[in-house]
RNA sequence: GCCCUCGUAGCUCAGCAGGAUAGAGCAAUCGCCUCCUAAGCGAUAGGUCACACGUUCGAAUCGUGUCGAGGGCGCCA
């Protein structure tokens, strides 16, 4: 519809400018927006008032030049000029009930945009690290990210889902040595646990399997453990010096192979929970991407070669420095370590410059908000290789805080007092957990109010549009207790009979929907489609409750049963983008 | 100190490339079930869009500054 009558003015403007009404070379960007409110039609344009300078006319005076030019269209009922020069589109009935012969043609595609020219995107979101089990902070960028990649996916993008695993770094490390350390309290040394470890139950878990596989075999005394470390932090020492002084001495007692295997069986204990947890949460991925991987493949020192070639790089320190700061980012990087290991930044490089390399006009990174210091070196990353920062786009997404009875559910990762993502699943449902989490735009942090995620009242949002759902489902079900059918043939020649006001609301609204998955696609914005969901939800209710759908009149009725049928097909669609399920009786 | 995000009804938030009278939901008040699920609907009330300048036909929206909130600034990951 709006395509239509952009078609339209664009061809009244021609007009204009053949008759030299307007310069032929001003560029034209039709602008045409819904109204606010039905006095003012369906759709208004501005187009007057932006061009009324190039013109030399007053915007009232264009406005009525531009609609005396518009070709006639049937959809189109009349135009009119408007307050100061908008050009108010009101439409035919036919308008308005074509979208339901539309949604029911298309059925599932109902808003499945198509996009010409190639849109390979890929995705990256959560991207954890795997060193514990996922808390609800990261819960927030997983049901953002695949909400995210599902309406890009309706819009007609190509995405591929990916998630960055950083099986490589002293995180992982630390997290090795912590299993050893339970290990061996579990084969009976008393060894004090430094306190800045990771100390969740779960490591514990990890070493009874290393010990059901392995017995007592990587089993040291405490003797042979202290030997030569520092003080540990409890005992005044400096606790990051304790770790990596474990760590050497985990390597040297344990060999590689003891080493290796408590690293790997923490490693993919921990990775396959992260993998089964995101699953019950409807977050898929296309691909697990290991850092492991890109660095024996070479990936990270071709990337640093590439730097290097762009000559971006200098030596200071005996370390190796990307010059970032003349690309925008306020201090140099290290990108290569005094002791030769090359930083988790290359590696940050290397993987944004493999994802180009596969073939992906985009990349779209999911960071939470605290790393948003990311943002200006990685873009600076970018231009070093060379390669057009614009194809790099990150996403920031804010914090969730926690609310249970009217107050802040405090957590530290620290103590281990975090709230695990399955914990919360468990407590509000998936369906609840989905949709609070996008039902706030991603820049604005959120508050989660537990209380009511669970609630099955009219205040919780996802019950109020699931119901919506099931209420249409049960006239269906009605339908068939009365012995009867609906048959859409004749609903499809008798829309003429939907005359209500909140039938055109209907309506209207059901047409709404590949607009707004259109701008949901382009700001990023599932909370466009989570408001959108809700408000279809509202005027189905209305509807429901101001008119009897199944009526004696066989074609009014199936009338009314075509458009609740789009609404059910709309909101079906709808939530199952954000991850939501959609039941047929509640 | 420097940087990022944000500031809209009592509360939680929308406001989609600047548009017409700033919108929802909760909470408040008043109504609606012999009627397809009341997990619903209708009505009333509620605002200096933090503040000040600027840009223009027009600013909650763009720019600068001030105030306030949260976050980030390692040869950590």
């Amino acid at each position: 519809m709006k395509e239509h009558l952009e078609e339209l003015l664009a061809q009244s403007m021609l007009h204009l400018q053949r008759e030299g009404v307007l310069p032929a070379e001003s560029e034209i960007g039709i602008q045409l927006e819904r109204t606010r409110s039905p006095e003012h039609g369906e759709f208004a344009s501005n187009l007057a008032m932006v061009l009324a300078k190039d013109a030399g006319m007053p915007p009232r005076e264009l406005a009525q030049a531009i609609i005396e030019r518009t070709p006639k269209s049937r959809q189109v009922e009349r135009m009119e000029v408007a307050g100061p020069g908008f050009i108010n589109f009101y439409l035919q009935t036919c308008a308005f009930t074509g979208v339901i012969k539309d949604a029911l043609r298309q059925r599932e595609n109902y808003g499945q945009l198509v996009r010409v020219g190639l849109n390979r995107v890929t995705l990256e979101y959560v991207s954890a690290n795997p060193t514990g089990p996922l808390h609800v902070g990261h819960g927030r960028g997983a049901a953002y990210g695949a909400s995210l990649a599902n309406i890009l996916v309706a819009a007609g993008y190509e995405i591929q889902r990916e998630y960055y695993v950083n099986d490589n770094g002293r995180q992982m490390d630390i997290l090795a040595v912590c299993v050893w350390l339970r290990y061996l309290e579990l084969c009976g040394e008393i060894i004090s646990f430094p306190d800045n470890g990771y100390r969740g139950d779960y490591i514990y878990d990890i070493a009874r399997l290393v010990r059901v596989e392995h017995g007592d075999k990587w089993r040291f005394t405490r003797l042979a453990v202290e030997e030569g470390l520092p003080l540990s932090p409890q005992a005044g020492g400096e606790g990051e010096t304790y770790l990596d002084a474990l760590i050497a001495k985990a390597r040297e007692l344990l060999g590689d192979e003891g080493y290796l295997v408590f690293f790997n069986t923490a490693l993919n204990n921990i990775l396959d929970d992260i993998k089964d947890d995101l699953a019950d949460f409807g977050v898929v991925f296309d691909k697990w991407f290991s850092e492991r991987d890109l660095e024996e493949s070479g990936s990270v020192q071709h990337a640093i070669d590439r730097l290097g070639k762009n000559g971006y790089l200098y030596e200071k320190d005996g370390a190796t420095w990307f010059k970032a700061t003349e690309l925008g980012d306020e201090k140099d990087r290290v990108v290569i370590r005094e002791n030769g290991r090359t930083t988790y930044f290359a590696s940050d490089i290397a993987y944004f410059l493999n994802k180009l390399e596969r073939g992906f006009k985009r990349a779209v990174y999911i960071f939470g908000a605290d790393h948003h210091g990311y943002v200006a070196r990685l873009q600076a990353a970018a231009r070093g290789l060379g390669e057009d920062p614009d194809r790099l786009e990150i996403l920031l997404v804010q914090f969730a805080v926690l609310f249970r009875f009217g107050e802040k559910v405090a957590m530290s990762t620290r103590s281990g007092q975090f709230i695990t993502l399955r914990e919360l699943r468990e407590e509000v449902s998936t369906d609840a957990a989905r949709f609070f989490y996008v039902m706030r735009s991603h820049d604005q942090h959120l508050d989660f109010d537990l209380d009511l995620a669970k609630s099955r009242s009219n205040e919780n949002p996802v019950f109020y549009i699931q119901y919506a759902h099931a209420r249409i489902c049960s006239v269906f079900r009605n339908l068939l207790d009365m012995d009867q059918r609906h048959n859409e043939a004749i609903g499809e020649v008798a829309l003429d009979l939907l005359t209500q006001d909140h039938e055109f609301q209907l309506m209207r609204n059901i047409s709404k929907f590949p607009e707004t998955i259109d701008s949901a696609a382009r700001l990023r914005a599932p909370h466009m489609l989570a408001h959108y969901l809700h408000s279809l939800a509202t005027d189905l209710h209305s509807y429901y409750n101001a008119h009897q759908f199944l009526v004696e009149d066989e074609n009014l009725r199936n009338a009314r049963l075509n458009l609740v049928l789009a609404t059910k097909m709309v909101l079906s669609k709808g939530l199952g983008i954000l991850g939501v399920s959609a039941p047929e009786e509640m």
